[in-house]
Parts: C-alpha cells; structure tokens; sequence
DNA sequence: GGATAGCTGTTACC
DNA sequence: ACCGGTAACAGCTATCC
C-alpha cells in the first residue's frame, strides 16, 4: 500500500523485548493512520587513543556479550561497529553498540567498566528521539510511504485490530513530499465545577467546539430554556462518558484546554475515578497518562494517538516576553491575539443559581472553548513550525522551555557534523553549576536625567548569536591552555582560549541566524502566517542559545563561553560608544546591544552613512543596525542619588509614536492610577517639549484624589505570589493580602496575581501591611499613601528635569496654593 | 524609639 | 530545574545610637 501520509504523534511499544515505533497521523484523504516501525538502537563508547587494532577486536568480542537481564526483559547487544566519530570537536575512534531494548542502553553502559574505554555515551536519549534520528521520519512533513497494511493481522499483538484508526501501516519506504498543506483537526474543550481544588467538587458542565461543532454537556438542567448547544445528562457520570464519546466520535488529531494540565484534565481524571468511569480516551481505550514534571510544576497529561495541548504552556515560553497581557489568563491573552473575550458573567454558587444564570453559565463555558480553540488556530503555524524546526512531537515542544528546545534541536543536529552526543549532567553536576560564581553580564550606560531632541538609535542585531558565532564560542571550541591561533578572552579573575576551527555549536547557531534572515526577508516580499512562524521559530531558538551554554541543565553547558560573549559584547559596545562620540555625535544611553546618542545637527543621511562604516569594520556575522530616529527622549533620575536612572526611558519617535521602557507605566505592581497618571504625563512632556500641560493635569487628578472621586479599580495593586505563603521570610503587603484571601477560603497558589488596596485605619499605623485591604473588602482608601507612595514617587523625577519640586507643592493642603503656583510658572 | 543600612521580593530591560 | 546578568524600587527587619 501506498499512500501520502503526516506524521503527528510518536509513541512506542515492546513486543518479544524489542521496541517499535508507533506513529499517529493523517493521509491526504484525511484517514487516521497508525505507522508502525523498527530503528536501530544503540549507545556509543568512545575509545581511548592508539589503541592497536588488535586490542579493539577484543574489546569488541567482549562488549558483544554483553547481556542484560533486568525487569523481564532480555535484553542483549546485537552488533557492535568501529566508527571514526567526533566528539566535542576531536576525532575519535567509537564504538556503536547496538541492542535490542533502548530501556537497557542505561544497563549496558554501565557494564563498559573496560579500561580502553573512555566515555560512554548516546544511551539517555529518548525512543522518539533515536526513531527520528534514525529513520529522518520527522514530525508535520508530508511523505509518501508505502508499507504492508496490519488491519486484520495478528502482528504485533493484533495492534491493526485494536487500535481505533482507519489504516494500519508496517512501513517499508518513505520519500519527504515538499510544500504540501496541513490542516490539523483540533477539538478545544474546558470544564466549570463548583469548587476550584483538583476533584474536590462537581464537573457542572463540560463545553467542546470543534469547526462548526459546539456543545455544552451538562447535568445542570434548566426548567424552561435550553439552549440549542446544550446536551442534558442525568449526573456528573454520565457527563464524564458522553465527554469520553463525543472525543472519540469527532476523533481529533488536538485535544487543546487552557491549563488543563493543571486543571482541566486532572480534574476529569479525578472525578472519573470517583464514579468508577472509565476516560478511554486513548486510540488503543487508554485513560490519559499523567507524569510530573519539575517539583512545584504542574503535571503533563497524555493520552495516545491524541495529541493533548495545553495552550497556555506554549504562550508561556514561546511568546509571554514579547507580549503585553500582563497576566497570561485566558481573557488577556485571547483580548491580545484574537481580539476577543471571556463571555461576561460572574460566577455564583450552584444553590443560588437561577434560571437565566444557568444559560449565561452555558454561554460562558462554551465561549471559553471557543477562544481555546482560537488560540490554538492562530498559535497553529508557530507549533507547526518549531515542531518542524527542532525535529521532536508538538506534544514535547509545546511543554518543553526554550533551553531544552534548544537542546533537541542540537541533538537532531548533530549526525551532520559526525558528533556523538554530550550526557545530560547528572544531579551532583548540576548541584556543582548551580552554586559556581555569577559572571559578570552586559554593559548599562550611566546616563545624565533631562529630556533631550532629535535621538538616534542603533542597536546590534542578535548580538548575542552573532557573537557567539563570530568568536566561536561553545563547549567543543573550548582549550584547556592557550594554543597557536587561538582566541583569548579575559572573563575577569581568569583568561579562557577558543579555537579558531568553527565549532558544531557556531554552525548550527549560523544556520539558525541566515535560516531566520532568509525568512524574514521572504516574509517582508510576501508575507504569511506560516513564514512569520518559521522567522520566529529560527529567532527564538538563536536568542536562547545563549542562555543555553550558561544554564546548569544544559548538555553542553559553557559557563566560559557566555562569561566570554558578555566580555566581548562590553568590549564591542564600549568601542562603538566610543566612535559615535568621536564623530561629533553624542551618547546619551546605552544598554547591552542598543546604543541613543543625540544627532547634533547632523542629517539622517550622514548618520546612514556613518553607520555602513561602522559596519564595514564589524568582524564575522556582527552587524549594527538603525532602530530609528526619535524626536525626542526623556531620562530620569533615580529615586535615591542624582545620578540618571538605568532602564528607564521613554521616547517619542517624527510619527509620534511613543516607546516608554522600565518606568512605573509599565510595572503592572503599581496601581493604575499612578501608572495612567505617569503614562500620561510623559506622553504630554515628549509632545510638547514642555512641562506645562501636565502640571495642570497633575494638579486636577491630585484634587479628585483628595476628593475621593477616584474609583476603586484604579487604586488596586497587583503583585504576584512567587512562591507558598508558608515560605515568605518578609512579610510584605501582598503576602497579608494573600492571608486574608485563604482565610475566606478563596483559592491561593503561587502564582497567583493577589489584588488588594490600601486604606485608611482608625489607628494611625505605621506598616503599609496594616492598611490592606482585599478590593471587595469595605473601605475608605488611604489619600495620603496615594500621594506619597504612589503619585508623587511615579511623577516626581520626570518633573525634577524641569526644576520643579511637585512634592511640596501637592502636600500643600490647600488646593488654590497649588493651582497659583501653577498659573503663576505657566 | 527613631533613623537607616541592608535584606527580601518583584518586576522590568536587554 | 527546565535560558543569562543588570538594575530599580518598595517595604520589611535588624541594628545602631
């Protein structure tokens, strides 16, 4: 048989102690296939040098005897090979070890106690992993394969029978089909109960959209009106079942919730197991499998054959630094890609429900899959894509951080350059790494407070990689002492040397820079969401590259090599500094990689010109580039001292349009009022040059503050529970917040974005934690805390430019004296 | 007992 | 535990006189 076939979830068996891949995708026609295969399994031991031919054989006789009996399993080495291999760089002479179980490969590397053997290594990759690598099946291509159909075959267990697809395939050949479109079927879901804690309460209603496909199942009944979505179950039970059949009868390739990881499925899981209902949600009737990822972290839920995405995990590492939600709930996140919202509708208790609550509740539930499944359509093509670009399972990449993405996509890399792959550190390792000394990072500019007029800014295109690739700096470049043509880097207490020969490390990190400016630049001819994916996809993993090399989990981990790039990259900016100010420029503010300097009456042109020079000197793939010309800018004191504050600024460019960096307008802990107040301000002071307009503004927001015309929602602060109550050393505003909440049996979790105001008490108290107050919470806010702690701190330095003191003048009891003294300055 | 340096904690920038 | 360091700042807490 041969057919066009996708492959989107892998997964593996054992059958008579041998392991199989077992793949789950779609034909062109749209069937549901399953690919069975075999690949080779193997681990590799690297020998030490010289050693004689002779000597190898024997030790090759005797790594062939190997056999391990463990757990049932016999398994044993069914070949072993001499191969001229690289690792880290060198060439080496290794031996490839193949066996019949890779869960044995573990146990055969520990029976390589041989003297003549060196390292071992390539047996703590995953089956998925070595199946890829092996057999170049990579997930969301297209292929044409041929192969002989199991259906009705007793092979493998009777495997064609069992399983719930249209074909079953034992593949035989494959051939890679280019440019061919995908269109997954996915199924969002989500689920309302009445208690928040995992399983401690009912599942009311359960909603599933799917294309046209929407439904609400519900044992929550209604006397008069039913909706024409809403299905009617007797109880919770029954609801648990239906939900089971409607998944399989839609049979989606995604299952996609938002935090249903961490709440939805579990949840599911938990009341299933209470009514003694079976989830056969899997394509073989397996139940969802759950397993715990770091401590503290939320479990993963996987159920077979269906792909089961938590959307939210994926928005959290591929995309939360670069958004401007500032929390990443499901109403945020969907109002900012899909320009959408949650159904407005305040959840009550079931026992003081009414009739029409129900139907909005309905609404509510079903609207929530709805935006699910819209995140999952919109986020579509950049899954697609890093699936496709690191070469492991949606299901892996959508859950994994970037440095283990980073990490797959080296280790799919790797067979290019002959190299045999590095071993994950082992937990005392990582115990070393984590307490080695900080090295010292990028360069901040000191900058002098005042608003200045006609700013350039260059800054350098991903400096980071760019460095990186242009010194060779990695692992496997890495010299134990200086050595001819080397490189030698001063990283303050000691000098470290690289290679000058290019490493793997550079040259996958290069491929990733052009593979993304070759994108970027077909994406501005014509643009298209899947391109904008895949320039993004290349973007991410070579910005997070360099947090790879110093991050302690990492394989190839490099500490040397990222306190190396940070001591280029000071060296790099300090000496661009240096030339633009030698030019009649003049630098205000520099930052890592992004230089602003006045133009001092020079033209754009010039500029332009200056900065092609610039770049004719730049070594390697480093290239300085224009981020823009502003009109104006504005620095600030710090609070404390008169030096310029650092990280903080705001800009203004001839179009008018406005970046504001570091200042209290962006710090979502500091209440609205004061950041609208700043916000405000600072685009007044960038318009019009001029302090004028604002300090009339000021002084009637500060009047409506004394007159307690302000609403409460402005007043609220949010600040985020990092971590239990229980382990809090200080005990600051939002952690007593945090306290009144549980005491009211509201939810509490790390994480949680814990809301509350300050407000007047009829003691005079001296802690702002005596003042909190959660927002429901009855109470007069504290005008004094808002003036002081909040106003005056978010406006004062912007006024200082301009010479004036506000702080005296807003304490001034008396409103008139204030708006005097305005009138009589303006 | 008030001032203050220093620490804890959060959030931002790149 | 799941990318790094730099920096500002609030508010608590220990310590000083």
């Amino acid at each position: 048989m041969k057919i066009d076939f996708i492959p989107i979830d892998y997964d593996y068996f054992d059958f008579e102690g041998r392991n199989y891949a077992r793949i789950i995708g779609r034909s062109d026609s749209g069937k549901r296939v399953c690919i069975i295969d075999e690949c080779d399994v193997y681990l590799w031991a690297i020998l030490k040098n010289d050693l004689s031919s002779k000597k190898i054989d024997s030790i090759i006789d005797e790594i062939s005897k190997i056999k391990v009996d463990v757990k049932g399993r016999h398994t044993k080495v069914e070949k072993v090979e001499l191969h001229n291999k690289k690792f880290l760089g060198k060439e080496v002479k290794a031996l490839k070890i193949f066996a019949t179980n890779y869960k044995d490969l573990h146990d055969i590397a520990d029976k390589l106690g041989m003297k003549e053997i060196e390292k071992r290594r390539g047996y703590d990759l995953g089956f998925t992993t070595h199946y890829i690598i092996g057999k170049k099946f990579e997930p969301l291509n297209w292929y044409e394969i041929s192969g002989e159909v199991l259906d009705n075959s007793e092979e493998f267990g009777g495997i064609g029978k069992y399983l719930d697809v249209d074909i079953c395939i034992k593949l035989e050949n494959i051939k890679k089909i280019e440019d061919k479109k995908i269109k997954p079927k996915a199924l969002a879901y989500d689920i309302e109960s009445d208690e928040i804690k995992i399983g401690e309460g009912e599942i009311l209603m359960i909603s599933l959209v799917s294309g046209d496909f929407r439904k609400v199942i519900t044992w929550k009944k209604t006397k008069k009106t039913k909706p024409d979505f809403v299905e009617y179950v007797e109880d919770e039970a029954e609801l648990l079942e239906k939900f089971v059949e409607y998944v399989r009868k839609i049979s989606p390739d995604f299952l996609v919730g938002y935090f249903s990881d961490g709440f939805d499925l579990p949840y599911i899981k938990a009341r299933a197991e209470k009514h003694n209902v079976r989830l056969s949600l899997g394509l073989d009737d397996s139940q969802p499998r759950f397993s715990r990822g770091a401590v503290g972290e939320t479990q993963t839920g996987k159920i077979k054959g269906i792909v089961h995405i938590d959307i939210l995990k994926f928005i959290r590492t591929a995309y939360s630094q670069y958004m401007q939600s500032e929390t990443l709930s499901l109403n945020e996140v969907s109002k900012e890609f899909l320009g959408d919202k949650k159904k407005e509708f305040k959840i009550k208790h079931p026992s003081i429900m009414e009739e029409k609550d129900w139907v909005n509740y309905y609404e509510y539930n079903l609207h929530d899959s709805v935006l699910t499944l819209g995140l999952f359509e919109k986020l579509w093509p950049d899954l697609l894509e890093f699936s496709r670009v690191i070469g492991e399972p949606v299901f892996d990449i959508s859950r994994n951080g970037m440095s283990k993405n980073v990490e797959s996509y080296i280790i799919h890399n790797l067979e290019k350059f002959g190299e045999i792959p590095e071993k994950r550190p082992s937990y005392g390792e990582i115990e070393l790494r984590r307490h080695r000394e900080k090295y010292t990072g990028a360069f901040v500019f000191q900058p002098n407070p005042g608003l200045y007029e006609d700013i350039a800014v260059f800054d350098f295109t991903s400096y980071w990689p760019s460095i990186i690739v242009s010194f060779n700096l990695s692992l496997s470049t890495l010299l134990n002492k200086k050595e001819k043509n080397s490189l030698g880097v001063d990283i303050g207490n000691k000098k470290v040397f690289f290679g000058k020969k290019s490493g793997f490390f550079a040259e996958m990190l290069k491929e990733l820079i052009e593979k993304r400016k070759k994108f970027k630049k077909e994406l501005k001819k014509k643009p298209d969401a899947i391109k904008n994916a895949r320039s993004n996809a290349f973007k991410l993993l070579a910005n997070a590259s360099y947090g790879y090399q110093g991050f302690f989990g990492a394989r190839y981990y490099c500490p040397e090599a990222s306190a190396a790039a940070t001591s280029i990259s000071r060296d790099f900016i300090k000496k661009t500094i240096e030339k633009i100010d030698e030019d009649r420029y003049k630098t205000i503010y520099s930052d890592t990689d992004s230089i602003a300097f006045l133009m001092n009456k020079k033209t754009e042109e010039q500029t332009l010109k200056f900065l092609k020079k610039l770049n004719s000197k730049l070594p390697g793939i480093m290239e300085l580039e224009l981020e823009g010309f502003f009109k104006r800018g504005m620095w600030v004191t710090k609070r404390s001292g008169e030096f310029g504050a650092k990280k903080k600024y705001a800009l203004i460019d001839k179009k008018g349009k406005i970046k504001i960096r570091g200042f209290e307008t962006v710090r979502r802990n500091w209440c609205n009022l004061a950041r609208h107040i700043q916000n405000h301000v600072i685009k007044q002071i960038l318009e019009d040059g001029n302090e004028k307009k604002s300090l009339s503004y000021v002084s009637e927001i500060i009047k409506k503050i004394k007159e307690r015309k302000v609403d409460r929602d402005d007043l609220i602060i949010r600040t985020q529970l990092k971590k239990s109550l229980s382990e809090y050393k200080a005990i600051s505003p939002h952690v007593i917040a945090a306290k009144k909440m549980e005491e009211k049996e509201m939810p509490v979790s790390s994480g949680n974005l814990i809301e509350y105001y300050i407000a007047e008490t009829k003691e005079k108290k001296k802690l702002v934690r005596e003042k909190v107050k959660l927002p429901d919470e009855e109470g007069k806010y504290d005008i004094e805390y808002y003036l002081e702690r909040q106003i005056i701190p978010a406006i004062e330095n912007i006024f200082q430019i301009f010479k004036i003191d506000i702080n005296s003048f807003i304490k001034e009891k008396k409103q008139n004296r204030l708006d005097k003294w305005i009138q009589k300055n303006q």
